[in-house]
DNA sequence: TTCGTATATTCGTTTACCCATATATGCGAT
DNA sequence: ATCGCATATATGGGTAAACGAATATACGAA
């Protein structure tokens, strides 16, 4: 009764993975997830260039992981779908048990 | 009170995301989702070479994303944590939801 | 020891991504 | 039209990661 996804939608899947496993946009996702922001406040909270920046943000377009809403000169970015957030808060988690677990090996070797 | 993640967690944060952003490895941790299996038969389950197959494992292996266990002549693979089905699941909804939004659009324009 | 199976690694190549810098475009104001 | 700011993209170079094919290692059985 399990289909297989095919590998097309798997190709899809990873893509999507892949537009999360970068720090800038790492940064850039929970920086939008505080509410949207134009660029130049993405470039000023991060301190980065304006065209890392810029970069980023096409990836996360193209991925339709944000949108955008022009305001006069500027504009605003933000999350798509929060679900990505929730996405990331996990695999945050999961590293910060790798961690826990590694300083608690690195303790019990010194003793 | 919020305290900013430094650059080197961030890095880590996006390895892990990175260990599931290739549509090979995401065929694999769901294979391992359903309990453990040796190499021979996640080559069979997925059709890779094996050369292939031992190559993303060492990746996921690395992330400490899965770990093995030595049978006789077998090496058995085990998820390690097993939120990061649901962190692939989170993205696999996502995806899913584009997806209908796109079939959405393109029905709309056809009429 | 040798053989056969299971798993890992190396090699050479290609592809893809990241960055920084520079340049281009879009829009409001003058 | 031009100026200035906001944003986007293009270029070039370095690095990382992907693949297939071949080879190496580990183990059990004989």
């Amino acid at each position: 009764m399990k289909k297989p996804e095919t590998q097309e939608l798997r190709t899809m899947h990873a893509m999507l993975c892949q537009a999360i496993a970068d720090p800038t946009r790492i940064a850039l996702l929970y920086e939008l997830n505080d509410g949207p922001k134009n660029v130049t406040q993405l470039v000023n909270a991060l301190s980065l260039p304006q065209g890392t920046v810029s970069r980023h943000l096409k990836t996360l377009r193209e991925r339709y992981l944000v949108h955008t809403r022009r305001d006069g000169s500027y504009i605003h970015y933000e999350l798509a779908d929060s679900r990505v957030i929730d996405a990331l808060d996990l695999m945050r988690a999961i590293k910060s048990d790798i961690l826990a677990r590694q300083r608690n090996l690195a303790e019990a070797v010194m003793k």
